[in-house]
DNA sequence: CAGTGGTCTAGACCACCGG
DNA sequence: CGGTGGTCTAGACCACTGT
């Protein structure tokens, strides 16, 4: 990756910035391979710092690049697809290796997500009712690929026995098998843009506000809302697959 | 007495701004309203515009704003659901009133595509192989939602009538018509991030570089793939749905 | 500890939009 | 034309990582 001439263009200098590392990437550089540091690219470049980051930063946004604080930059490896078909209607746990349960508290849900599950209820709103928050964590290859909190009303759990001492993990694996007995009915699913909470933030590896891909789904049972489940998927890191598409690999 | 903990972890300040900014959208202001220019926030909040500027980059990647050069920043409406849910297995063009075919010309698809389409063909690639690229836009209520970018092997065509100066948005739906003759046998779907095209920005009113969620459908037919479809859809505004969760209103 | 990327500043000029 | 957001600069300091 030479020195290259900047010409004075409309086009913004981050822009074809992100352009000429962007090929230099695909023809002299090798997956995980270390960039030079930003001061130096900056310098060899003849910009600004801050113009350089904003090109890599679209880099990183695109999958090419990945940077860590006190590391340095990166070649990126290729996404990984990562499958969230509905199609094989299951239950949240039932048969999937890649996640783990790793915590239940039985905190309120968020508003958005008290709307979807008391949709179908008297609209009181029925806060008081208790609901459990399972919180699973997807990987693959020791890379945690999406952090998730999955909205359980105790109401769609009668069976589970709250007795006894169960915290933690035992009690996210009880509410999961317990899930498994309901008939699913069907399953509603959404994916937008967003931006990682702190507490996602920490598990996925990355920083605050990192962009993220939010799949929300709503799983049906005796024609009510029986659970919600909120994940955020590394958008950095992640494509999601629907059907078997998992060979798919396009670029943007 | 000895360590007292003192903020051990400073929040950096454009964070805690998205989180004040974002509160004082809820309260405070109405969808549609300007909001003050960004020079006056900056000296509101005592920050540098720079700073302001990271806080409103994140409120407008998450949906909350719509900032537009030379006009202003507005507050956004909620992300608009749309369906891509592929369980109706249609060609594309069949029945959807929402896309509108723009153009069609026989230019050769970019490399990824191209993978896609002769994958189960001779490893020759293909490339001398003629291809449609269809150019289609999708729309709601005069808001322009995606560009996509269709791709048909001349092959998957066979009746298409070239002879005729058929142009344009006249042989786009001419391809899109021989299309749903074949028999449609199954679609692989995928989501990632992305970033637009300078002609994707342009058509969906976005500058360059704006994150767009990109759709990969590859169409089966025969055992083959018949078609690849690139679909960017504005991230900012767009929520994908699949199956009936038109409903779902989740914020990140 | 030295080196990395992350945050922040206080300016400047440019491209675009509306009146 | 004036006002908006978009780009860019040349610094500074901070938080984190590895050794």
């Amino acid at each position: 990756m030479g020195t290259t001439q900047l010409e004075s263009v409309p086009e913004p200098k981050y822009w074809h910035l992100k352009t000429v590392i962007g090929e230099a990437l695909d023809s002299e550089f090798q997956v995980g391979e270390i960039l030079p540091n930003e001061r130096e690219l900056a310098a060899r470049f003849g910009v600004a710092r801050a113009t350089l980051r904003q090109a890599l930063e679209q880099l990183e946004l695109e999958g090419r690049l990945q940077r860590r604080r006190g590391v340095g930059t990166t070649v990126a490896p290729p996404r990984v697809g990562v499958d969230v078909s509905t199609a094989r209607h299951r239950w949240p746990g039932a048969g999937e290796e890649s996640w783990q349960a790793v915590d239940c508290v039985t905190a309120p849900p968020p508003a958005a997500v008290l709307r979807l599950l008391e949709a179908d209820d008297a609209p009181d709103g029925g806060a008081d009712r208790p609901v459990y928050a399972v919180r699973r964590l997807r990987a693959t290859h020791g890379q945690a690929l999406a952090a998730e909190q999955l909205y359980v009303p105790a109401a769609s759990v009668p069976g589970l026995v709250t007795s006894q001492s169960l915290t933690g993990p035992a009690l996210a694996r009880g509410v999961l098998r317990e899930l498994e007995r309901l008939p699913l009915e069907g399953q509603d699913r959404a994916v937008e843009l967003g931006s990682a909470r702190a507490d996602d933030a920490r598990e996925l590896d990355r920083l605050p506000g990192a962009p993220v891909l939010v799949v929300t789904t709503r799983y049906l049972s005796g024609g009510r809302t029986a659970a919600v489940s909120l994940a955020t998927y590394r958008a950095d890191t992640c494509r999601l697959t629907f059907g078997d598409a998992g060979d798919l690999q396009i670029a943007s």
